[in-house]
RNA sequence: GAGGGUGUAGCUCAGCUGGUAGAGCAACGGCCUUUUAAGCCGUGGGUCCUGGGUUCGAGUCCCAGCACCCUCACCA
């Protein structure tokens, strides 16, 4: 900050100059009549200068030479030349033009012209300042060579990209790209699930009861009731509430929260898409996913094959569909279904893969899968039938002993949604959240409770219902080609700046 | 949580086995009424992440801490 101080000085002296000239620097409305990339259109080279408009954006560069100016204008639609003269705009306005800073907010109306250089541009019959800055934006400078950009002294300081992302919005252009194709996923989804008759809705965030995922909750408090609340770490158990009390379809997209570490999937909150629908089962779902995805990518990108990481990934095809144990056979050539804890753990420790020793079935299983399958899954796969350890909401499979109906779709790697059979059985659940809460008392701390009001809920009959989950950042990451998650959120959570 | 990396001007980065802190862009001043990554000439600008230590002397070496990045672990 106090380095800052010499430039915000001269910043500030500016503004007192404007001031003096009468200009009030923090204007209260401009009325656009196009954007920076409309200009090309209207440009008529029969009648240069004919086409008048009126443009606002931030001023990126200045070339000033005495009483001639240019400078590059950016708005929403890209950026675009302006050339102030001082006999065009008068003195008074030209006397602005010289105060002012690359970043400012300005107005500027004029005629369509190419130079003779061939770039087209606005020369300026008025400018007029809308907001004063205060504080420098990064420069970055770019050059077209033939069709290729290149970027000089990129603002690439990734700390100072999160924390600041109004700036790194206002200078890499690619950033902006990728969140306004994370809004244009979100509505074709919202749009798809409505068009499949599915009804938005919102549930509780904060709850007195947390459940429907393992995780450790936020947790927070409520002053007037005097008692703790938590923030949910999924929205499942009250939508199927909703399936109970006849809504056939239901989905909410909406924040979850988990108590967890951050890396590159994770961050505390994150935005996941639920969706329950009544009188159908996982192959339905299956069937949904596939369609649904392939249909986001025609509608958000226009293909449905996609280049994640440098991996190429097809959404044309239908998914691979993978048993859970037949997967680990095929990467470890183990055969594990029918093997007990002890005959697991050996096998994990066969295989080079330490286990703790008090580690459960489930959890043996759940590390040999991830170890060793999980990244092998790069084209868009289906894993089914879990252990039934593993998924205390799912229901029992109806042939295969052991495991419940219940898939997991993987991209890139990556886990990218959840889903299964939902177990509509209240006796069955009650004893599965029991095994939960023992587990629980045995220390798990992620193992869930028993929800007494949700069981009650299916004593009163649940239809058979089908259930996803899909990590929606995630998703996005892998349509706009994101390394990280944090690139998918507008504000990643940070330390505190110190 | 473990290991590795990074932290120097507003931005992007140099800075050798320790010897007075550098460049480009930006800023400031001057000249310039068609320039373009940046017109030409000149000037200013630093808590070298923080705190200790070693040393005659530390941006550089040592210790501790902080933040961010990467890998792994944990985690849907």
């Amino acid at each position: 900050m106090e380095e800052l101080d010499d430039l915000r000085r001269q910043r500030l002296e500016k503004l007192t100059g404007i001031r003096e000239l009468d200009i009030q620097p923090y204007a209260y409305r401009f009325d656009r009549t196009h954007t920076a990339a409309d200009c090309g259109a209207l440009h008529d080279p029969e009648q240069e200068g004919q086409k008048k408009v009126r443009l606002a954006g931030r001023l990126m560069a200045i070339r000033r030479m005495g009483k001639a100016s240019f400078g590059h204008l950016m708005d929403p639609s890209g950026r675009i030349q302006i050339y102030v003269k001082s006999d065009l705009v008068g003195n008074e306005s030209y006397n602005l033009f010289k105060l002012l800073d690359i970043g400012d907010v300005i107005g500027v109306e004029g005629g369509i012209y190419k130079t003779r250089t061939g770039e087209l541009t606005v020369f300026a019959d008025s400018i007029v300042l809308l907001a004063k800055t205060l504080r420098p934006l990064p420069i970055v400078k770019e050059k077209m060579e033939g069709d290729e950009k290149v970027v000089f002294d990129a603002f690439a300081d990734k700390e100072l990209r999160y924390r600041q992302r109004y700036v790194d919005l206002i200078v890499n252009p690619d950033v902006r790209q990728t969140f306004i194709l994370r809004s244009r996923i979100v509505s074709a989804m919202r749009a798809y699930l409505e068009g499949r008759g599915c009804l938005e809705v919102e549930t509780p965030v904060l709850q007195t009861q947390y459940g429907g995922a393992f995780a450790r909750p936020f947790m927070t408090h409520h002053n007037a009731l005097d008692m703790p609340l938590y923030l949910r770490i999924a929205d499942e158990l009250y939508l199927k509430r909703l399936i109970v009390g006849g809504f056939d379809g239901v989905f909410e997209i909406a924040k979850d929260f988990r108590n967890e570490g951050m890396d590159r999937d994770h961050n505390p909150e994150f935005t996941m898409m639920e969706l329950y629908v009544a009188y159908q089962d996982y192959h339905f779902m299956m069937d949904l996913v596939e369609d649904m995805i392939r249909i986001l990518c025609e509608s958000v990108l226009g293909k449905t094959e996609i280049t994640y990481q440098g991996s190429a990934i097809d959404f044309s095809k239908p998914w691979k569909r993978i048993g859970f144990f037949d997967a680990i056979r095929n990467e470890t050539g183990k055969t594990v279904s029918g093997l007990d804890v002890e005959e697991l753990q050996k096998t994990a420790e066969e295989l080079g893969l330490p286990v703790e020793l008090d580690a459960s079935r489930g959890a043996v299983l759940d590390a040999l899968f991830s170890r060793f399958v999980e990244p092998q899954l790069i084209q868009p796969t289906f894993i089914l039938d879990y252990p039934i350890e593993l998924s205390p909401l799912a229901k029992k499979h109806r042939d295969k002993p052991g495991v419940v109906e219940r898939f997991e779709g993987y991209i890139a790697g990556r886990e990218i949604c959840n889903a299964f059979s939902e177990l509509n059985d209240p006796i069955d659940q009650r004893r599965r959240l029991e095994e939960q809460a023992a587990l629980r008392a045995g220390g798990d701390e992620e193992a869930m409770t028993i929800d007494e009001d949700y069981i009650r809920a299916l004593e009163y009959g649940m239809p058979p219902t089908a259930g996803l989950g899909i990590g929606v950042d995630r998703l996005v990451m892998l349509l706009t080609d994101s390394p990280s998650i944090r690139d998918v959120l507008l504000f990643p959570h940070m330390r505190p700046e110190t």
